[in-house]
Order: structure tokens, then sequence, then C-alpha cells
DNA sequence: GCTGATGCGTC
DNA sequence: GTCGGAC
DNA sequence: GTCCGACGACGCATCAGC
């Protein structure tokens, strides 16, 4: 497939409105995309196309990266524009346009103009191209890489037509914006590949269609039995193109024999917000278990067999019965983390005598077990080296919560509190309490015996439910305390992306700096300060200090007219960054504050979150550091 | 060798 | 992670 | 309910550049 046709296929995709109307655009665009594969014997384009069109070059589990970011891929732009074009250039129309895509297409590096490539092909990229030049990129490392992968970009924009220029440049960045994303995708493909038309195999898949057509408008017509039949496929594979080429070639039974398997990551079951009263009304009864706030890790294990030589479980290998496998720990997005948590490991090896998939959370303590700030667990969770000298540093505890797989038995159906029963007989004493409430007060009592441990609430589960890998349902819930509030001023912001292309997408937050003990935080120094009276490390003006960002919890509309009211007063602009004087006080909610190495006030909010204009207050109402530092605990 | 910029993945 | 908007 | 895409802070790894 051209990547000039995939381009702009893409495009279209992205113009249709209404969920059926896109997904059935994107269904027949891997119908065409599987065709190459399928009947012509080139490439089969169709896992590519699955995974650019969700904005990835590499599946979910593999663990390599471009290792392009925003800066990279301006200066690639710049460059394919021309000499006169450099990459603040670009940043400035980025401002403007809000969309990289837009501004690389803008640029039009002259790639297949028109149709004058026709029949000389003169080349033209293909996406099996793209893709092998993608995934070369990805490779390089070491002295001189970030020079060699711009310089590999800007080869591949020099051959792009605008709308290829914007696909490669979103692409890159993993910021598709087609309103396409997984859900989508995994409907598309058994509309593709699944329906009454245009399945393979004679698996005949019920004829529980939706019945006779409403006669308006276009319809979904794949079987419910073969989008689940997808689903479960890409839960247990994380591989979106892996699926839509087996769904493709041997239909609902070939996707049937993708199943859980002890040393593949399954998609971690996720859970909404819910209070004690929803979670009542929708359960009856209740199983209760503290939310550590730590990072997510699913254990597999397979002790028996030949000696364990902890050998990468690569996607393809056997893997049954009879193969031994040291532990493995992933993280919720299916990273292998197993080499920077050893005590985990040894932990887990030391108890389990026999194949497991668990489900829990690593949580950092102190000596005396209490929980510790999930800074420190991201101190641990990815590190690659000094990995012993940290493990004195910061001490590590598991807390399973949950059993996919027991001893050759798979329990993803089971329900939640045999599960458990299972999770305890392996692991008694790394196993998560889970108590049975059946009223509110008992679930107030968990709670509160639960926060005033140091933990970040509880959750709130059915327990008969079944484990549904990747779901983010009601059968989960979390209960988190009410969220805290502080009145902040506005002292900057940034232009958005996108849907908030025209708008400011982020604003900076500071509170006021008392004289008292202002010195306490260095570089913040009036002395330090250059006649603009801002200092280039610093942003906030004198007598302020920045505590942090907010850009969520604002409707289009408050954000519009907050735009409108600040732009007025920017008094300094660099790219897409823009400062105001002190006039604006906001308050913001956050759930925790915490030491920040970022801003000035030596403190910032953890998930902040806009909650209004304070119109009644102005900047000398607003909260100060002092305020903070008490908040905070460290008075 | 060290520092800052950049990118990635955790929440 | 949080949130708002579209369906 | 579900999906999608606007965005937050943080700490580690890596590379460029001094």
């Amino acid at each position: 497939m051209e990547f000039a046709a995939l381009a702009e296929r893409a495009e279209r995709v992205a113009a249709h409105d209404g969920d059926i109307e896109t997904t059935l655009a994107v269904a027949d665009l891997l119908a065409d995309a599987g065709d190459g594969g399928a009947n012509h014997g080139s490439t089969d384009d169709l896992p590519v196309v699955v995974r650019f069109l969700l904005g990835r070059v590499f599946p979910a589990h593999d663990t390599r990266t471009l290792d392009v970011g925003p800066a990279l891929c301006r200066e690639a732009i710049a460059r394919a524009a021309g000499p006169n074009v450099d990459a603040a250039d670009v940043e400035d129309r980025l401002a403007e346009r809000g969309e990289i895509g837009a501004v690389a297409a803008a640029y039009d590096f002259g790639g297949q103009r028109g149709l004058a490539a026709f029949g000389s092909g003169r080349d033209a990229l293909t996406v099996a191209a793209l893709d092998e030049e993608l995934r070369n990129l990805a490779a390089a490392s070491g002295d001189g890489s970030e020079s060699r992968k711009r310089d590999a970009l800007f080869g591949l924009f020099t051959r792009c037509s605008p709308s290829e220029a914007a696909f490669l440049a979103r692409l890159v960045l993993g910021e598709m914006r087609l309103g396409v994303g997984e859900g989508t995708v995994r409907d598309a493909i058994a509309e593709a590949f699944l329906t009454s038309e245009t399945a393979h195999d004679g698996a005949e898949s019920g004829d529980d269609d939706d019945g006779p057509a409403d006669g308006d408008g276009p319809e979904l017509t794949a079987p419910d039995d073969a989008v689940a039949a997808v689903e479960r496929a890409l839960q247990v594979t994380n591989d979106y193109g892996r699926v839509a080429v087996r769904a493709r070639d041997e239909g609902i039974a070939g996707l049937r024999e993708e199943s859980l398997r002890v040393g593949r990551p399954v998609q971690a079951m996720l859970a909404q917000a819910g209070t004690a009263t929803d979670a009542l009304d929708a359960f009856g009864e209740v199983a209760v278990e503290t939310k550590f706030d730590g990072a997510r890790v699913q254990v597999h294990y397979a002790p028996h067999g030949a000696e364990a030589d902890d050998g990468v479980p690569d996607g393809d290998a056997p893997g049954g019965e009879g193969t031994a496998l040291g532990p493995r720990l992933y993280s919720r997005n299916m990273d292998d983390v197993t080499d920077a948590l050893p005590e985990i490991v040894e932990f887990v090896a030391d108890r389990v005598d026999a194949p497991v998939i668990l489900d829990g959370e690593v949580v950092a303590v102190d000596d005396d077990g209490d929980p510790l700030p999930f800074q420190e667990v991201l101190r641990r969770f990815r590190r690659k080296h000094d990995i012993d000298r940290m493990r004195e540093a910061v001490s590590l505890r598991l807390h399973a919560f949950d059993c996919l797989h027991a001893d050759g038995d798979d329990l993803l159906d089971e329900p939640l509190t045999a599960r458990h029963e299972r999770l305890h007989e392996f692991l008694p004493d790394a196993a998560a309490d889970l108590t049975v409430a059946a009223d509110t007060d008992s679930i107030a009592a968990e709670e509160r015996a639960a926060l005033d441990a140091g933990h970040e609430g509880v959750m709130l589960k059915n327990p008969d439910a079944a484990y549904t890998p990747g779901d983010r349902g009601r059968d989960w819930l979390k209960r988190k305390p009410d969220v805290e509030t502080l009145d902040a001023v506005v002292v900057g912001a940034e232009w958005g992306e996108g849907r908030r292309a025209e708008l400011f997408g982020t604003f900076l937050l500071a509170v006021r700096e008392g004289d008292e003990s202002a010195a306490q935080n260095a570089g913040n120094d009036a002395a330090d300060r250059d006649a603009g009276g801002r200092d280039a490390d610093d942003p906030a003006p004198p007598g302020y200090a920045t505590v942090g960002k907010v850009a969520t919890g604002i409707t289009d509309e408050t954000l519009a007219d907050l735009t409108e009211r600040l732009e007025p007063h920017v008094v300094d602009e660099t790219g897409t960054t823009v400062s105001f004087d002190p006039e604006l006080v906001v308050e913001v909610g956050y759930e925790e504050i915490q030491t920040s190495p970022t801003y000035s006030a030596g403190y910032a909010l953890r998930f902040p979150r806009f909650v209004g204009v304070r119109e009644d207050k102005g900047v000398d109402d607003a909260d100060s550091l002092a305020r903070v530092r008490r908040f905070a605990g460290d008075d």
C-alpha cells in the first residue's frame, strides 16, 4: 500500500462524524490494507496499518521506542522546510496552528507533488518501507544517534506530500488525532473480517445480528460474538496488528486459540471512581480492599520443568506446560520490569511452587513497613543502574490482590472471591486483605483505616465479578478522599494543541511568597531576577512562587472565556509559552501536595484540576506558600 | 566527567 | 493519573 | 456507558555539548 493512500484515507476517516461511520471507514481501510497480503503475495500491510492508525510503530508489549519527541520532530521539519526555517520558526507556527501535522503539511516539502510521480513512481513511499525506516530509526543508539534520527526523519519528510507529512509527524509523536482509538479499531477488525459476508471461515458466528435494518443510515453488521472474540484476543495478546491478521486469516476460531499464557502479560483490569453507595447499590455485598499508592505489577511464574532459565518469554515461544520460567514482572502497560525489582522476584520465588499469574501493586515502605510517597516507588520502578544500591535505600513490598492463573487453571471467568482464595493459597503473606461489607458504615470504617494507615483510599469490588482485562468497568470502583483545594494566581499559560488550538491549553499557577522565608528556595532571590522581573529558570513574578500547572476540569466555554480574558495581559511570549502579570485567582483542586524539584515553591500539586475562577478574590487574597507548606505537612 | 535537554512510562 | 465532550 | 483526546508531576535513561 502506498503511504500516500493511507495518509489520504486517514484524513477522510478523521473527517467522519459518528462512531458508526468512523468504524466503517476504518474497517474499509483495514480490508483494503489486508488485500495485499492475502491475495497478492506482497508484504502484508495490515498489521502495520492497524498500528499506525493507533499512533504506534510497535505493539504495546514491545519495549522498543522511537525516542523521537516534539523537539526532534520540530528540528527535522525545520530542516526539510529549507535553510530559512529553524526549529523556533516551527514552534511559532505550532503556536498559531496548534497542530504539528498541519504545520508540517503547510511547509509543503515537495514530495510526490500531484500526479507527477505517476508511472515513474519516483521515490514513492510505501507503508511497508516507512515502517522499516521507522524501525531502523528506533534501533539507532549511542553517540551521534540523535542526529542520525534527525537525518532519517528529515529524509522521510523530504519525500512526503503535505498529507503524508501531516500523518508522519503525528505518527512519530504518537498523536494521530483521528478520533480512532482502540475501541474503534477493535470494532473495525470485526467489521472488516468477521461479518457474515466477510467471514473467512465457516465458523458460523450466529445470527444474532441486530435484526432488520431500520433503514436509515449505515450500520455495523459484525455479530456480537465476533467482537467479543476480537476483544478477548486483544486482551491476552496486546497486539492489534497480530489480532487483525489472525481475524482475517483464521476467523473467529483462530482468535479463540489466543488464550492466557504464563509469561505473556495480560491487560490489567481497571477501575472507575465510585462511592460506597454506588457499590452497595450495584453489588449488594461489596468486597473492600485498600487502594495502594504504588505501581501495578503482574507476576508471571512457572517454577517447574527444566532449570529456570529466566528466558525472555518472547511472544511466539511455545511456553506451554513444562517450560520453566523464573518470575517475570510486568507493568500496567506490559513492560517487563523484572530486573528493577529483585526483591519481589525473590519473594515470589521463595514462596510460590506452581505456575501462576498474579496481579498486584508494588509500594515503597519505610523501616516500620508504613507506606512512603509514590515518588519513592518511582525511584525504583524502571531503574536499570545501581539497582542493588537503591534496593538498600528504598524498600519495596508487593501487595497481591488477584490471581488470573493458578496451577493450570485459568481463572479469568471465576468470581473475585474464588480468585482471591487461590491467591491466598499461594501467597498468604502478600495477599491483600479482602473484607466483604454490606453497609456504608463498615465500608466507611475500612476506608478510614486505610487512610489512617497512609494509603490512598479503598477499592470497592463486585465479589462475583470475573476478571475482565483492559476493562474499566463498574465491577471495580475506586474511592479516594474528596479533593482539596487551593486558590492560586495565574502567572502564565501555554497555547493548546488540537482541539485547543486557538486557546490556552495550560495555565501556570503560583502562590504568594511572603518575605518571611523567601530565601529558602534557591534561585528565587530578587537578586537573581533580570530587569524584566522574571528569572529565566523561574517564570514566577517577584513575590510569587510557582506550584504547578492546570489543564483539566475546564469546559470549552470557560476555556474560551479565560483565553479572551487573559490574552490582553500577556507580558511575554516565547514560542508556545506566555506569561502574565498576576491578576486572576483560580481555585484548583488537587489530590496531594508533593515536594517538587521543578517549581519554585518547592512543592507541586498532584493531579491538579480547575475548579473555578475566584471572582471574589484579588491576588492578595490568594493562598500563600506558607499555607502550601502547612498543607504538605511540613510546617 | 559533568550538566542540561529530551523522551518515556509510572501515577 | 483527571476531566469534558460526543455518541 | 464508552470512547476519545485535551492535559498534570515525577524520576530514570540517554545523548549532546561543554
